[in-house]
DNA sequence: AACATCGTTATGTCTATACATAAGGACCTT
DNA sequence: AAGGTCCTTATGTATAGACATAACGATGTT
């Protein structure tokens, strides 16, 4: 990496600039080095954006956006007049991405396969009325379908889709793609609610995914909105021993 | 809002500019509409930088910056050269903040209540040495503690500390304060790995969280390092019912 | 002491301009 | 057809300079 060589004024002189180096990302690692590791623990007050300009021989605008991307990972906290200080207990934040279950099992080395179980067009229950906000006596098409890494049960899917705002998935066969796939293709933008839990294994868990009545499963619930309207709710359930995992 | 009229010419005039619309994020907006809703969809290639700067009566600047955010939103996929394209299928990441354990039943409006149920320093366990990168013989702290909502057991905290690392942590007293706190303040800004899974309530949950045995269990796992050193790893066990939630 | 006013200051944003850099495409060679 | 060279283009970054805005703190008023 491009080295920092801190001199005796206090200036500092950026050196040996590799390729992919840019002088807001040498700036940001030396920040983050002093915030982390070096002088400038919890609570302390930054210099000045212009002071470190100065220091970093370098423009304003080059250390304001260093300091803001340090700023959304939660490290500092930022406020006119007052300065940056470094924040006494940083905010701890997690990203996970949700991937499709093809790709999420595919990159595994596995190879997938889907299944449709089940499609029907009932009248849709309570639960599901209040949750995506249906008139009474509204129908919902509900299907369940399987996933599979390397022949072996993966997912258990367990989906409802909300067929006055999405007449098309009437007519859709879902034989060969999986829903989420084609809700993907189609209203590819939408808003949605995730929530994770350990429930116990009912009989479609047993009967699908071979777990043991009452085992723990790891378990997803996802709503999703496009434009205000809600469109579909998912129940997805795991194989034994699924974990999710994420570094921050 | 501040509105945005279009023209025939093609041209946008920015109007109405409340507190707090500035040009970015006025531009940022009507540029997700476009994509989201509008004429834009997946795979449709966006106007140069320079186009949009015209369009829309700003630097190109302002139009980089909008479409920077854009892009790590994951909706948008830019390559120099090729342009600005909207994804076929947004990148889908879900952020959760991890709050202490303090806070998150505080935010439920109950009253935290904290107790240290054990502690002693024994040999570390074969998977505990592999995991913290631990010398043979090494000992390690290891505490056993209990947060309460409203008088109610909410999470079972099993924790090892790594003493060789973290010395200081064998002269502290435990009993008032847990030790999550105590190392966010001691050890700010850490690495970490985290992982979330459903697991079979076992002989430490059933006695503490009342749970029946076997119950599924919302379990949290966490491993720690500060500088490239593992400084601890920790369990969490949540009472029945508990969920995690987000929006993206 | 409580409260309103106002100047100062550090961050927030915007602009015009410049140069750097990745990469598509045309052209030429083998 | 396969491969290499060079030009062009859109994004990526950096800059100086400017003005906007939140908010601390001092000053003056009730």
């Amino acid at each position: 990496m491009a080295d920092i060589c801190g001199r005796a004024d206090g200036r500092f002189v950026m050196a040996g600039d590799s390729p992919g180096r840019t002088t807001y990302r040498v700036v940001q690692t030396e920040i983050l080095r002093r915030i982390t590791g070096g002088p400038w623990g919890p609570g302390t007050l930054l210099p000045t954006e212009e002071d470190l300009a100065q220091q970093f021989g370098c423009a304003r605008a080059t250390i304001n956006r260093a300091l803001r991307e340090i700023d959304e990972l939660g490290l500092i906290d930022r406020r006119r007049k007052s300065g940056t200080r470094v924040r006494l207990a940083p905010v701890r934040q997690a990203r996970f991405e949700i991937p499709l279950v093809r790709a999420e099992v595919e990159a595994t080395g596995a190879a997938y396969r889907y299944s449709l179980v089940h499609r029907e067009m009932p009248d849709a229950p309570d639960w599901l009325r209040a949750r995506l906000n249906l008139a009474p006596g509204a129908v919902a098409l509900h299907l369940i379908c399987m996933h599979f890494a390397d022949g072996a049960p993966y997912q258990l899917e367990d989906r409802w889709i909300n067929i006055t705002a999405l007449p098309q998935a009437e007519d859709h066969d879902f034989d060969l793609q999986g829903p989420n796939e084609w809700l993907i293709a189609t209203v590819p933008f939408s808003e949605v609610e995730i929530s994770f839990e350990a429930t116990a294994a009912g009989v479609a868990e047993v009967t699908h995914l071979n777990h043991r009545s009452g085992d723990p499963v790891f378990h997803v619930k996802r709503t999703t909105w496009w434009q205000g309207a809600a469109i579909t709710h998912v129940g997805l359930s795991y194989r034994a021993g699924h974990r999710m995992t994420a570094r921050y």
